[in-house]
DNA sequence: TCATTTAACGTTTTT
DNA sequence: CGTTAAATGA
């Protein structure tokens, strides 16, 4: 197979350009990946470099494990030989990956947890704690904002004290300073230190810099419009003299610099990195003409941005539709009910349509309508799997096995299922542990030793001591699934769930979920790391289900017929950036456009009236960037007044909380829970069950 | 110590 | 509006 068929000529360019820096900058939807997957091929094919000495960075887990599909395809490969496959991860994977191995010439055990956003704002809790600051007066979620931000652009915590001028910093460099210390004594790092402590051990270990730049001949990384500074700053160190690196991104879809993303980084790149090769992907194979013109009239407003000539060789296709609302319920109506007609003439099927809108709120009211017309939907993101209760109850025992400092973890399972282990008993124990140098296993096991906590504390203390004892003798013989069965069964954790309670069933349902997961994995520690770097854009998609998620989780994908709701001023743009600057505006722009081109034949663009917006109802101009599209390719459909037969329809008020309806299988009974379409219902002989309202014929009494 | 009720609070986007 | 943190009583 040759592997240059089916590129066009600047695509195959970009794949034959195997030595020296190469900058590709690829429009939207002109087969960037495809090009960096045959150019990965090609190298190991046509110039023979070893899989493994390839390093290839992806914005997602999702992307990484698309690449090393088609690769496997490409190269006749499993895909799942790991042995046989480049190294290929986002930046956080990468990083995981390099401090395992490495990580102890900087003082990082082998067995560190990774905190995720959670986790840090409880530890910063804890750190204000100590340090007897209110939470009234500095917020837990604004101070991990601060370290976020700080650690992004690489400020430790002594060079933030140093900065500091408010009272407000002074109090969060207090706070920055106690919470990297018991980061540490926990031996946990956070998201950022993953690539905090990759570029440290770099920097300050010149033999293993060495090392992995002879490793790494050639480097290619993705959405290079997204990297931060610190990410930049890995790039650099693991760069050898070779300079075989390959770069591709596209300014015009920099939608992360909220969260340190830099996309001057891009733009600099022939600075860096002095006769670089730049490489243009100017085609696009995706979306319609009107499509793309309407989406370069927006991003065209934008004053800081490279130039490109996107063009397609297909036709104009259908005009982007505007539709104007009333309020956001009938805007979701009009989307379920578009999506509903077309699937029902067998036009399109429900997998072939994405919602797309700005803030993860606005996926409430279009659940509502989709219930209502019965379109099978899909959200991705929102709330995560991994952060499920039940979930992150057995993830916490799973990490405290593994790493018995975890202070986090165990605070968090010390008294669930509960065992009678209060707040108070909690921090003495925590007290005492601190001062005798035991993890913490050890010292609930010896915790008789002491007599600071209750006798009817150290039993129950004593007691889970032993348990965590036989479960981490499991972690290198046994499966993660081995381990969370045990798990389960030993701190009757199971049971602890099913209580008969309506929302047991769909507890037991996650921790199946769990389980299934777990058996993709033979041991404990890339169980861990994995649920801990999971993303939200990682969860598999259906074909058969209409996707919502917000604008930024759609970076790179694509749809037939792309819905973007809520096209006002104050929502897209968002009102926040109003006050931020001209910068901001200009991200909302890109934001607007990576949108816009995720549509391949359809895209439709609706905005409401009047929407409710923190509970009350607020009136919003149509956003500026309708305006922006031009009439020749954006046309405003015309509304025509709708009655939607709501006898047709499931409605909520038909049914409420409380009632006593009559089932022809079950009898009689109340119901205790709606949530749309499912009812739960205690029924008289004290069997609770979930039914469809649709379904059940259920009578009222 | 724990469960239930009440109050406050928040909306950008996420690895 | 909906969720989560505090407060209260058992």
């Amino acid at each position: 197979m040759n592997l240059l068929d089916g590129l066009n000529p600047a695509q195959s360019d970009a794949v034959q350009t195997s030595l020296g820096p190469l900058l590709i900058l690829a429009g939207a939807g002109s087969g960037k990946t495809k090009t960096l997957t045959h150019r990965i091929a090609y190298l190991i094919a046509n110039e023979s470099v070893w899989p493994s000495e390839i390093l290839a960075v992806t914005f997602t887990n999702k992307a990484a494990r698309e690449m090393r599909e088609r690769l496997g395809l490409l190269l006749c490969q499993d895909s799942n030989n790991r042995g046989f496959m480049p190294w290929m991860g986002t930046f956080h994977g990468i990083c995981v990956r390099l401090l395992r191995l490495e990580g102890e010439a900087i003082g990082i055990g082998h067995n560190f947890v990774i905190y995720d956003e959670d986790d840090r704002q409880g530890l910063i809790k804890q750190a204000m704690k100590q340090l007897s600051i209110g939470d009234n007066e500095i917020k837990a979620k604004s101070v991990s904002g601060q370290i976020s931000t700080s650690k992004n652009e690489m400020v430790d915590s002594s060079e933030y004290e140093s900065l500091a001028s408010l009272p407000y910093q002074k109090n969060v460099a207090k706070i920055y300073k106690k919470y990297e210390s018991l980061r540490k004594t926990a031996g946990a790092l956070d998201f950022d230190d993953l690539l905090l402590e990759a570029v440290r051990l770099l920097r300050e270990k010149p033999e293993i810099r060495a090392k992995w730049q002879k490793q790494f001949k050639h480097i290619l990384i993705d959405e290079y419009q997204d990297t931060n500074a610190a990410q930049y700053n890995i790039i650099k160190l693991l760069v050898n003299d070779n300079r075989n690196i390959c770069v591709v991104g596209d300014d015009w879809q920099s939608i992360y610099s909220w969260r340190g993303a830099d996309f001057t980084n891009i733009l600099n790149f022939e600075r860096d990195f002095p006769g670089a090769k730049v490489v243009k992907l100017e085609q696009n194979y995706r979306s319609t003409g009107n499509i793309l013109d309407a989406a370069t009239n927006v991003i065209a407003k934008n004053v800081q941005r490279t130039d490109k000539k996107l063009w397609t060789a297909e036709g104009a296709g259908a005009p982007v539709l505007v539709h104007a609302l009333p309020d956001e319920a009938e805007e979701a109506n009009l989307v379920a009910e578009r999506v509903s007609s077309q699937v029902a003439i067998g036009a399109r099927k429900f997998g072939d349509f994405a919602v797309l809108y700005r803030t993860n709120a606005q996926s409430y009211t279009l659940e509502r309508s989709f219930i209502r017309f019965r379109v099978p939907y899909q959200i991705i993101g929102g709330v995560r799997f991994y952060d499920r209760k039940e979930v992150k109850d057995i993830i916490a025992y799973l990490r405290l096995i593994y790493q018995p400092q975890d202070r986090m973890s165990f605070s968090r399972i010390v008294n669930v299922p509960t065992r009678g282990v209060g707040a108070t008993s909690l921090e003495k124990f925590l007290l005492w542990q601190a001062g005798t140098g035991m993890d913490i296993v050890a010292a609930l096991i010896n915790v008789e030793q002491t007599s600071i906590v209750t006798a009817r504390a150290k039993m129950a203390l004593i007691s889970l001591g032993e348990k965590l004892r036989i479960l981490q003798l499991m972690i290198d013989k046994s499966s993660p699934t081995e381990i969370i069965e045990r798990v389960l069964e030993l701190t009757g954790y199971r049971d602890y769930i099913s209580d008969g309670t309506p929302q047991a069933e769909d507890r037991e349902a996650n921790l199946s979920s769990l389980l299934s997961d777990a058996q993709n994995f033979v041991n404990l520690s890339e169980f861990l790391e994995e649920v801990a770097l999971m993303s939200s854009a990682d969860t598999s998609s259906s074909d058969q289900k209409v996707t919502l998620m917000t604008l930024h989780a759609a970076k790179g994908l694509e749809f037939p017929v792309v819905f973007m709701v809520g096209m006002e001023e104050g929502i897209l743009p968002h009102a926040r950036v109003y006050e931020a600057g001209p910068a901001e505006l200009e991200e909302e722009r890109r934001l607007a456009y990576v949108g816009m081109t995720r549509a391949r034949e359809e895209l439709h663009l609706t905005y409401a009236g009047s929407r409710m917006q923190f509970g009350q109802r607020g009136y919003n101009q149509v956003s500026r960037f309708i305006g922006d599209m031009g009439s020749e390719v954006a046309m405003t459909s015309v509304s025509e007044p709708r009655v939607i037969p709501d006898q047709d329809f499931y409605s909520d008020e038909l049914f409420s909380i409380g009632e006593t309806v009559r089932s022809a299988s079950f009898g009689t009974g109340e119901i205790i829970e709606i949530d749309g379409l499912a009812l739960t219902i205690r029924f008289d002989d004290g069997r609770t069950k979930k039914l469809n309202a649709e379904y059940a014929r259920l009578e009222k009494i």
